[in-house]
RNA sequence: GUGGCCUUAGCUCAACCGGCAGAGCAGCGGACUGUGGAUCCGCAGGUUACGGGUUCGACCCCCGUAGGCCACCCCA
């Protein structure tokens, strides 16, 4: 056994999960074009600055799940692994002058992102994203847009049971009006607070709407809501992002306690939730309006929203709902010989397909042909090209390694016939 | 980062109270020297995660480390 491994939480996608995992991509991109987004890539690792300023100093991604490089040298630059997309996104759309584009700018960025945190199933420290932005769009029909975008995501995925849950967390006009309202309601209840919930008094006063201590239940229950204290311009967005939902057949589940911590987050939040799930890894992606991160980032003020959906916690769901792997394609057909030692035709014949652009697979081992046709049967190859004395006229014999039939083709005819019969086996 | 449970062959798991580390599957080969998924036979595969300790003797008990999982923190 080898002592090197992969680092902890990370793992060896081996091919059928990256087959997995390239069937969503597949599915992310397909919807990406359809929604008219743009797909870009930006570096996998930035200045710690752009995360610290783009995601919020104060958050557990930044202080403590921040995946740090080394500098090389004492005055050299801080790096950090990209624990999401946005932010590097956003840092892409200023520097290269976005604002100059017709307005929205739709970015999309599907890739592996890094937070250095405990690892549990679903939870990795390289974990992949599909990522989608629209920037330079106030809403509120686009919220509705994206939210419509990530659900079909799930539908096609084959993934049951998400649920979209929805709120606003206001605006820089209604917002700080409601958080001194809820540390007040909180404060006067302080003696009830289990002692973690009073720290998160002072730190992150919205995070205690979203207590697991049961104690706190009825506390919570009895605190004022966001929702009741909207501004009528963010009471207005969010009834029409609502409106805009019912118009398109989302249904969604309201949720008082979903919030965002930061500042230049507003308005729209959203989560897509999955029912039923045995772990607690039940966030499959979430997303929410940031009006106030290009202008932290440099650029102009400029309204923007997207999501960032987890593709592992989708594979996961997947697996435990007992869906059927991804196939990855068997090869269209292997070729196999008679004489074990004469790799030369097999190789030149396998070859010979290859330029007509089929997907063939050479045996070279120098296996006697019984268990090169065992081999190819196993992988599902659906023919086999078998050479043998007949080659000697120019022939091939072509078996059908579904139907067991087979019959002696012309060497000059075998891609041809490969390439018809690839066709009536609707092969992928 | 805090607490708990776990780790035996590539995979799934056995091994009595502390007394010779095994099986199934997968791999390779043979039965079958030009015809496949079955069957039978064989081969290979292990410092029992790693490092210490206790003991005549440790897969088994104790300590530490690593990794996995679970609950938190938080999130995808």
């Amino acid at each position: 056994m080898s002592s090197y491994r992969a680092p902890r939480g990370t793992r060896d996608l081996l091919p059928e999960s990256r087959a997995a995992l390239s069937r969503l991509e597949g599915i992310a991109r397909s919807l990406a074009v359809r929604y008219g987004y743009r797909e870009m890539e930006i570096p996998l690792f930035e200045q710690v600055s752009v995360f610290e300023r783009g995601i919020g100093p104060a958050t557990d991604v930044v202080e403590k799940e921040l995946f740090r490089l080394t500098p090389r040298t004492e005055d050299s630059e801080s790096w950090a692994l990209r624990p999401e997309a946005t932010a590097g996104i956003v840092r892409a759309y200023v520097q290269h002058g976005m604002q100059t584009w017709p307005q929205p700018v739709k970015l999309t960025v599907v890739g592996s992102m890094f937070r250095y945190d405990r690892p549990q199933a679903g939870r990795y420290r390289q974990f992949w994203q599909w990522d989608a932005e629209t920037i330079g769009d106030p809403g509120p029909a686009v919220d509705a847009e994206v939210i419509e975008m990530g659900r079909r995501f799930y539908a096609e995925a084959g993934v049951a049971d998400v649920q979209v849950l929805l709120n606003s967390i206001g605006d820089s006009a209604c917002r700080p009006a409601y958080l001194a309202r809820l540390k007040s309601y909180f404060a006067s209840h302080e003696a009830e607070l289990p002692e973690l919930e009073r720290r998160r008094l002072e730190t992150n006063p919205l995070r205690l709407l979203d207590s697991k201590d049961p104690t706190m239940t009825a506390v919570v229950s009895a605190a004022p809501k966001i929702s009741e204290c909207l501004c009528d311009a963010c009471e207005a967005h969010f009834a029409a992002v609502r409106a805009h939902l019912d118009a398109v057949g989302v249904p969604y589940r309201l949720e008082p306690t979903l919030v965002r911590g930061l500042d230049y987050y507003a308005r729209t939040a959203f989560e897509y939730y999955r029912r039923g799930a045995e772990g607690q890894q039940q966030a499959l992606g979430g997303g929410g309006r940031y009006d106030g991160l290009v202008e932290l980032l440099g650029g102009r003020p400029t309204q923007a929203i997207g999501f960032a959906l987890g593709l592992d916690r989708v594979m996961l769901a997947l697996d435990e709902a007992g869906a059927q792997p991804a196939r990855e394609a068997p090869p269209l057909a292997v070729v196999v010989g008679a004489d074990p030692a004469d790799t030369v035709s097999r190789l030149r014949v396998a070859s010979l397909l290859r330029g007509e652009g089929l997907s063939v697979r050479a045996e070279l081992a120098q296996r006697k042909l019984g268990r090169q046709l065992e081999t190819a049967s196993k992988e599902h190859a659906h023919f086999a090209v078998i050479l043998g004395d007949e080659l000697a006229e120019g022939n091939v014999q072509l078996k059908d390694l579904e139907a067991g039939t087979q019959r002696l083709v012309p060497l000059a005819d075998l891609a041809h016939e490969l390439a018809r019969a690839a066709k009536s086996h609707h092969h992928g």
